[in-house]
DNA sequence: AAGAATAAATCTCAATTTGAGAATAATTTG
DNA sequence: CAAATTATTCTCAAATTGAGATTTATTCTT
């Protein structure tokens, strides 16, 4: 069968004959004025916001991100990544914003948000039909200290129907031996502590920040206006989960970033470091 | 503010007291039993497949894409993508999986399926609130003419409300000067001609199969099982919309292909090309 | 049937990029 | 003031890339 024959036999597939053939054409008003949404019984959907910052250690900087230990069913007590309905008046991109802004009083516009996947199997949760759309916020380290008091939020989640009070903490995030490994000061979580198919939607995220790092400019969302090479590449390496070569990861950097003509003064041994800015344009 | 501090206040700030401290706990069974999907107005959700193939043209090969010509209310006779909405007993993929075989009469289980995007503007659709999962299926230019005839499935599509015919055609898909480029033997479409923001979906698409082509196996998915050196490279010419340079082509697809015994005998002046097949493992 | 044309496949080589370590600079620490 | 420490620059071999020339195996033209 040719290209040419199979696009033919395609069309007179498609063309489908209702009982009225001659019917007048509707207008759009007139569709409008018709169609009936209840007519259907529809999913849910929600948001589900997957907060990220960096945190400086000792050794190493960590990725860190913000989970909220569930006050109700299902999964009462499990941790899970901040989410809420997506309302019928306010975009997905609007609700995950809300979301970012509700958990962390931080002003969604100053902050990057990007659209991640949508998880869409018909039992990840046992109360209904939910389809969950992730987002990923990456916030910088430095932003908390300054925005958390102002801009609060205190609405109640949407969902409602809590039992117990939610408590929020941040969890440090990598991957050891293929495997994800959430921990902070109170502990390790396994993966039986997630709730829903949130410890897929974590790995998800880290991944595709680990492939964005090398062709976009995501860490530097991470990162305060003006930082240090070294904290770029700390950055990196926590990213990434390897330590890089810095002489190399200067050089390649250079098409990113540029000096300005202020120097960091440490408490510490060691040359002075220079402060560096996102090259712009 | 420390980082330490500021968890704590963050503890603090989730903390929600509700009326009746200490309620009996609920069992995730009494709670499942109370709770009521129909108290909340739900947006509709929706998959729409991009199906893709490769066409044979003189000088070079071509992208296309299977447009559907709306024969309803809202964008009536515009261009659309094949789209359906998400049942409430099948997965987001399951769906894309049907809006596929309904289309094409492929078998999904052989065809590669991918998810992009999810579209989630208040006013995307004049109806009402309806958000759209985007998925990308690459079919390889030979399966249409084994597959046709077999696998039909003539369901009407979801939706119903049809009074108009629905066609199907494919058109060539490219960017030229930045912008989507739509055409085949009747014409080329502009971006009124397409309805919603289906146009968009197109460009995002374009762009991902661009992006992934380089670090993912995705090109082979258009391709039969054995398929020459020049097959393959005129396949990367119409993704990426530009020609290559044939003998570094060669040689940079060498860690994605082996050899086979045959060789493909032409009719046409030149050297007989061997044919090759995706490298496994 | 010979030479031209065509397309596949290999070869070459300079230019660029990468990977890894050595060397230098500017501090604080002991 | 010497040692330690961190930032920054320098060096250089190895690997990769970009571009073209060459060789091979056919069909096409006359």
């Amino acid at each position: 069968m040719t290209y040419g024959k199979m696009q033919e036999d395609n069309k007179r597939k498609r063309r489908k004959t209702t009982g009225e053939t001659n019917a007048r054409e509707l207008t759009e008003r007139e569709f409008l004025s018709k169609y009936n949404p209840e007519k259907y019984e529809h999913p849910s959907v929600t948001v589900d916001t997957l907060i990220f910052t960096v945190d400086k250690g000792d050794e190493e900087d960590r990725l860190r991100i913000l989970l909220i230990q569930r006050g109700d069913h299902p999964f009462l007590r499990k941790w899970a990544i901040p989410g809420r309905f997506v309302g019928m008046r306010e975009s997905v991109d609007q609700a995950a914003a809300r979301e970012l802004k509700e958990k962390t009083g931080l002003n969604p516009e100053d902050i990057y948000l990007e659209q991640l996947y949508t998880w869409g199997d018909v039992d990840r949760d046992p109360r209904t039909r939910i389809i969950s759309i992730s987002y990923m916020a990456l916030i910088p380290g430095e932003m908390f200290a300054r925005g958390t008091r102002e801009n609060r939020d205190s609405t109640a989640p949407a969902g409602g129907n809590t039992k117990e009070p939610e408590k929020a903490a941040w969890y440090w995030v990598g991957i050891r031996a293929g495997s994800l490994r959430l921990w902070n000061e109170d502990g390790e979580l396994t993966l039986e502590d997630l709730a829903f198919d949130h410890g897929r939607m974590i790995r998800l995220a880290l991944e595709r920040m680990k492939n964005k790092v090398f062709y976009t400019d995501i860490a530097f969302k991470l990162l305060p206006d003006k930082f240090t090479f070294s904290e770029l590449q700390r950055l990196y390496e926590a990213i990434l989960g390897e330590k890089l070569h810095a002489p190399n990861f200067r050089r390649d950097m250079e098409k990113w970033v540029e000096q300005t003509q202020e120097i960091h003064r440490p408490q510490r041994a060691g040359k002075p470091a220079r402060y560096y800015r996102q090259k712009r344009g």
